[in-house]
DNA sequence: ACGGTGCCATCATAAGTAATGATTCTTTCT
DNA sequence: AGAAAGAATCATTACTTATGATGGCACCGT
């Protein structure tokens, strides 16, 4: 077992193409097979199945591949420990709440960005359990999420504090003003397990209201869109709704203090050894928030 | 860098000699010679200092060395989690309090050895706070220790609750007694930062006894054959005595409860990749310790 | 001072591994 | 059936690694 052979091994399992990673290893399609099938004798085990349409990893393969990324990225870090940082290079996987990705992300990632090129970002986006689900099964480095309630193979870091607001078709005064016309409130909410929508619900029974009724949707500017129209309600950061092209079609309403705040963290996997590109996105976050409170 | 180079430069750091290294490895000595060149030349750092009496390592080999040594773990690891165990062989660094090492130890071993041969254990005896420090500083892979005041870099699992005793010359029948007898009292321990001598200083105080004689040792017969000689008293695990030749030369006090027993606890560095073989170690341990219980 | 000893570096050569490009095999899509 | 996409195989070339012999350096004992 050798790290050019393991990084070739999780090369073709990301990309699930022998060819494809010979050419982003800008070498054959002839040698990577043989690298993967020199791996596969050496252990003893098959490590992919090859199908007419690319290669997948076998559960031996799905085994093998967070031992390898570790030895990959503590070859990194030795590396740039040993001599010198020279330039971070890589993928970085992150996960982010669609909100966070719209309102807050891009700041973020530019500010990385400039510091760090080199490194590529790939983001993807889903909801809080969703994402901490990634992070510990290890398909992540890290993820911005909410309520992740500290789960013990998690590290986190508060990374944002956002105001939540009420969102409601312009002509509705108050939120009550609000209930009052409408017998059952509709709400419009991200994919189910966002965790805004639990905060909505507590909220809302406060008032005394009930069942919700509610819709899902996959786009912030859908539900602005909605609620525009008219359809419902939605709790929304403020940084998300005040972003957004559509804002003077809603209304916004400040909630009361106890449900008026909600913390971003920033989870990465604890056992798991970090690379030089994480932490260095970790050190971002954490000079952003700072950033923050002084403003 | 790729896994034989770095298993070739953690040997050689290891044995402190690139031909003891050879030897080790089954190659010949310029064959190590010049892997590790290739290491320093494709890092640009120079790793050794050559001498004509072997080899160390330079500040930038140590930096590497924790890094080549976890990956070669993780390499491990992945084998035997992809491929089945095979046989677990490799080098355990373990270090202990001399007490401990006597009493404790050897059933440990033998039970350990019986069911994993092919790892070399080592064992280097020590205070309680320099064998923190070793494992710290991960020259030990784990360490047999009292009082480890939960170091954040450590994880610590009790492996034996020692009953301590304190042991004065045989003419005397109470401490008191002792203390009637001898306006200072001397008292006989292990080198300083001994743990029990923490105890004991302790326990005097409660007896209202205050500045302590204090004579040192290495070896646990120095002590009891000293006691034996009427120089002093001292505090010992009731397991360390009971196992003397010399114990019906000295008399035994059983302390009161609240000072009556110390944990010994086996800790290893938290943020290092385990080995397979240390794993084995710490079950061991823990079905040692149950086995203890039910007695 | 001088040969002996232990240790590492260097070098030519042999042995072994890895990369290439061309070709073949397999599976699906049209 | 033919085309397309993708992986395997193979002979050849290029490169790395291992070997054994040799040389150089710093000490040690006489």
């Amino acid at each position: 077992m050798n790290l050019p052979d393991l990084n070739v091994f999780a090369t073709a399992a990301r990309l699930g193409s022998v060819t494809r990673a010979a050419h982003a290893l800008s070498t054959v399609q002839s040698n990577v097979t043989a690298r993967i099938r020199l791996l596969e004798r050496e252990l003893g085990v098959q490590l992919f199945d090859r199908s007419y349409r690319g290669i997948t990893l076998t559960p031996k393969g799905e085994q093998l591949l967070p031992y390898a990324q570790q030895m990959l990225t503590l070859a990194e870090n030795a590396r740039s420990a040993v001599s010198g940082p020279g330039d971070v290079r890589g993928v970085l996987r992150i996960g982010s709440l669609q909100s966070t990705a719209s309102a807050r992300l891009p700041e973020v990632l530019k500010a990385y960005a400039q510091r760090h090129d080199g490194v590529d970002i790939s983001i993807v986006t889903g909801t809080s359990t969703e994402l901490i689900d990634h992070v510990v099964k290890n398909r992540l480095d890290g993820a911005f999420v909410s309520g992740a309630d500290a789960h013990p193979d998690l590290d986190a870091v508060t990374s944002f504090v956002e105001e939540l607001v009420m969102i409601s078709p312009a002509q509705y005064r108050t939120i009550r003003d609000y209930l009052k016309h409408s017998s059952v409130p509709k709400v419009l909410v991200f994919r189910i397990g966002c965790h805004y929508r639990r905060q909505l619900e507590h909220y809302l029974a406060g008032l005394g209201v009930g069942g919700l009724n509610q819709m899902e949707f996959g786009t912030i500017d859908g539900i602005i869109g909605c609620v525009a129209a008219g359809l419902g309600v939605s709790l929304l950061p403020r940084s998300v709704v005040e972003r957004s092209a559509r804002r003077r079609e809603v209304r916004i309403h400040t909630l009361p203090r106890s449900e008026r705040y909600v913390e971003t963290q920033f989870v990465t996997h604890r056992a798991q050894v970090r690379s030089l590109a994480l932490e260095q996105l970790t050190a971002v976050i954490q000079s952003d928030k700072t950033a923050q409170r002084r403003a």
